[in-house]
DNA sequence: AATCTAAACGCAAACGTTTGCGTCGCATGA
DNA sequence: TCATGCGACGCAAACGTTTGCGTTTAGATT
């Protein structure tokens, strides 16, 4: 139970403790011989630095902080993944917590990230993120990475993938596809991926020639109940369209739902596709299309600029980068 | 950027440090009047305590670990939630990582555990578990709990549903429900959760007089895929069950898949329950009846015990804790 | 007035590690 | 022979906090 310190190693080897430290670093003033003893014996008794006498000499703790909105969107548990792959590889540890969609859980969140002592923190924003003053706060306490629910208002590394052209391939693909009204589902208005990915669909229409309607453009909640009294409205519309482009697969989910209610036919009266393609996207029925992230990679490279902003002393730049998406398509809108 | 230290106040308050250590804990020996300014100065500068050098004195971190296989599944991120929410409450701090499924990667993860540190570890097996010498391990050195996915051959705390009354219960209900054949999809063998069930599945037939049959159990990965091609095997035998009760809704995602194939309508000529209540339960198609369990509670009396017997020195005696289930009624199973 | 007591506080060690500087012995050079 | 250099190592301080023990002061007791 009881750990075994380099004063141990000396005490066994008659040697002093510095001699330990600098012979465990491969330190060139120490003489073969003796680091050959040295590290042997430190394998031997199986030797673990105390990380927190590490922590309190150099002022870091090699700990990096991340919050997410839910870690049940696979979306997020993957990219922990990813993160924690990076961060590990490059002697880091991670503490995650979930903000679960509140802006008030994620201030929680933020202060207990201070508090905690990390090195920095990795943040994707709730759904409703209206105040900026928590982020940053945190930003002047400690280096700030944001990915995929990034903010405008915000200097910091932002690391996602362009939502733009990501909503572009989906629409465009429902429109040769044969859909002559296509309708985008949004999330919350404040939410930066939204207007992106509007964007990305007003400019397929444009491009294909369609016009234009904001009645076509419709928000809610990242829920499928949300997402489906949303759709609803749409639906029973004397207009309603006959292709949905969902900004995400939950939402995507909840059009499927509506569609169902009103008994439409899937892809033929409706074609849907979301964004991100959760494992949940192939379980469903009909499979839904989907724009898939390369999200292990985003979650490594979150990880990555973080820690570097972290150990780069002085000014940081910020660095920006966006991914390409790849668009899956399924059953949900693919019509014979 | 540099955090304030017990020194930073006691040199604007001339007092020395130990003092304003002691202030700050409401020690006896300290006067109202020392007391009250450095409490004030403490706030005032916003003072935190440097969790390092605790650690470094108290030989231990305020730290655990947990490791689930998965947590895109939300049973496992809403365990972590209730782990946090407790852990926090007890200034305890999480740092969670999964396995993946993967039995190599549980291996490594405990390793890391060790190796950073944490106080205890809060385990969840991944689904093949044939080895123990890591968790034995792992156990020699500090605290660990199980929960969900135990083992039987481990001698620890044990946190998990009333996994025989789950399992009655929803094979009572396609019972009632005027199935006439019922099939039970199993996950891994090795596993406990899944024999556990099914004493539940084979109790709730022998109650109520049905034929036990050995080919109406069959294993699979908890994975849809491999659970659509048992759940094949099983529906296209020529007596094919009428009701199908599956060790997780993952599974019963798969099943759902395979009888759509095989263009069976659900729930008339199959009905099927699943396991855990995920939320994606009620976002497919039909909509998946299931047993809940009390998630949230489990992980936070999980994060309980673990720190309890982090705190309590001595040996420790362990405690095994089993929850109640309820049956959630769908469209996969509601005949009318 | 000398002694005692208790309250209120300071000193210093300790936790494990790193690192600048000092020191020792030995060989090299003149 | 004596200074010089250098390789190889030890000493001690520092990081921030807690805590046993010692010290100071003032008042109370004899």
């Amino acid at each position: 139970m009881e750990q075994i310190t380099i004063k141990d190693i000396a005490r066994l080897l008659n040697v002093s403790a510095s001699t330990v430290s600098r012979a465990l670093k491969g330190n060139p003033e120490i003489s073969e011989e003796t680091r050959m003893k040295v590290q042997e014996m430190a394998k031997r008794l199986n030797y673990q630095p105390n990380k927190a006498a590490l922590s309190l000499l150099q002022a870091r703790t090699k700990t990096i902080g991340v919050i997410v909105p839910n870690l049940g969107y696979s979306f997020f548990a993957q990219a922990l993944q990813g993160i924690e792959e990076e961060a590990s590889g490059r002697g880091y540890t991670v503490i995650a917590c979930q903000s679960m969609e509140s802006e008030e859980k994620e201030i929680r969140n933020v202060n207990d990230m201070k508090r905690s002592g990390v090195d920095g923190v990795l943040i994707s924003l709730a759904q409703h993120s209206r105040q900026t003053n928590h982020l940053l706060d945190l930003q002047s306490h400690m280096p700030m990475v944001m990915f995929d629910r990034v903010s405008d208002e915000i200097r910091s590394s932002k690391i996602f993938v362009n939502n733009i052209a990501g909503a572009f391939s989906a629409v465009e693909h429902l429109i040769k596809s044969g859909c002559r009204r296509i309708a985008y589902i949004a999330g919350p208005k404040e939410l930066l991926i939204s207007s992106r990915r509007k964007d990305g669909y007003n400019m397929a229409l444009y491009r294909h020639k369609r016009k234009v309607e904001d009645g076509l453009i419709v928000h809610c909640e990242f829920t499928a109940k949300s997402a489906e009294r949303a759709a609803m409205r749409l639906l029973k519309s004397k207009d309603r369209p006959d292709g949905i482009f969902a900004v995400s697969d939950r939402v995507a989910i909840g059009v499927m739902e509506a569609a169902r209610k009103l008994g439409l036919s899937m892809p033929d009266e409706l074609a849907i596709v979301g964004f991100n393609d959760e494992p949940v996207a192939s379980l469903i029925y009909p499979k839904l299309s989907s724009v898939r992230q390369p999200v292990l990679e985003m979650g490594r490279m979150s990880a990555r600029l973080l820690i570097e902003q972290i150990e780069s002393p002085g000014p940081f730049k910020p660095v920006i980068k966006s991914y390409m998406t790849r668009l899956i398509v399924r059953d949900s809108s693919r019509r014979k």
